[in-house]
DNA sequence: TATACGATCTACAGCAACTGTAGGTTCAAG
DNA sequence: CTTGAACCTACAGTTGCTGTAGATCGTATA
């Protein structure tokens, strides 16, 4: 058994990133010392090394929370597991595709300007007047 | 003169977006009508359209309070413009670098599974342990 | 056993950049 | 002059945490 604190180390977690996915029902409420303080042993261990780990491959909250309830149920078929899969990596190519284009667009800014004063600056036209824009760019999604 | 929903369409902005800006202080208090209704003008309407144009390519509200500062002063330098720019430009290709290592990794945990229970899901051992990663991926940063 | 001090506790505020809601008022067309 | 869409303020909610204050706990050392 052991703290919070160790449980965050061993996972590269803070601290009030533990509590707050206890908060959100992620994580279960661990057992407690006498004195109030969390305990937690290997299962929550594996269950926040799994969280982290989907959260650095980039799924939501929701997402993981999806696939730990499947994981709970071995017997089932892991369709559902791979359509989670399959959102992700579509979402994180057309986010990929989304940056690309801003990648060409600042570019493309950054080489016309070669200006010395702002009242000159291409960077500023740019962002003034859309029309001087070949893509026609979304707000990249966060 | 036009009213916020004018504005808000001519844009492509929410009204409350708008309203949100003028809170922050990024859009200036515009007129009002004797009722109390905003009323906007050509100059609001160049500086929500700076706005949006930039949020598209991605920058923060806190770098395009910097570009329209700067912009604000026609005989400055445009170093610091540039600067600006160049950081964004970074930071896109470092989301994009980013991304494209999430991209492989997802790819590759899909192209594995085989399984047809839950048990024996690919992406579930893969998501469990950090070990069959290639890439040491960070989380995507927003 | 006493003390010190880091770790932990709860509760809440704050970040970015909006979006949505409730409940009320104003404007403009018919 | 009525009606209804558009506007107003104020505030809560979103996502995924992070930081703070002030109090309590646990353990190593004297």
């Amino acid at each position: 058994m052991f703290s919070i604190g160790t449980l965050a180390k061993r996972t590269g977690t803070k601290v009030q990133t533990i509590r707050y996915y206890e908060q959100i029902g992620l994580m279960p409420e661990p057992g407690r010392t006498d004195g109030g303080q969390r305990r937690y042993g290997d299962v929550e261990l594996d269950r926040l090394s799994f969280i982290r780990h989907s959260r650095q491959l980039g799924f939501s909250l929701g997402a993981i929370r999806e696939l730990l309830d499947l994981s709970d149920s071995p017997e089932r078929s892991c369709a559902q597991v791979d359509a989670v899969a399959q959102k992700q990596l579509r979402e994180v190519e057309a986010r990929i595709a989304r940056l690309e284009a801003l990648r060409v667009e600042l570019r493309r800014m950054i080489s016309e300007c070669n200006a010395d004063r702002v009242a000159d600056c291409r960077i500023l036209e740019v962002l003034r007047d859309h029309e001087e824009c070949l893509s026609d760019h979304q707000q990249p999604t966060p």
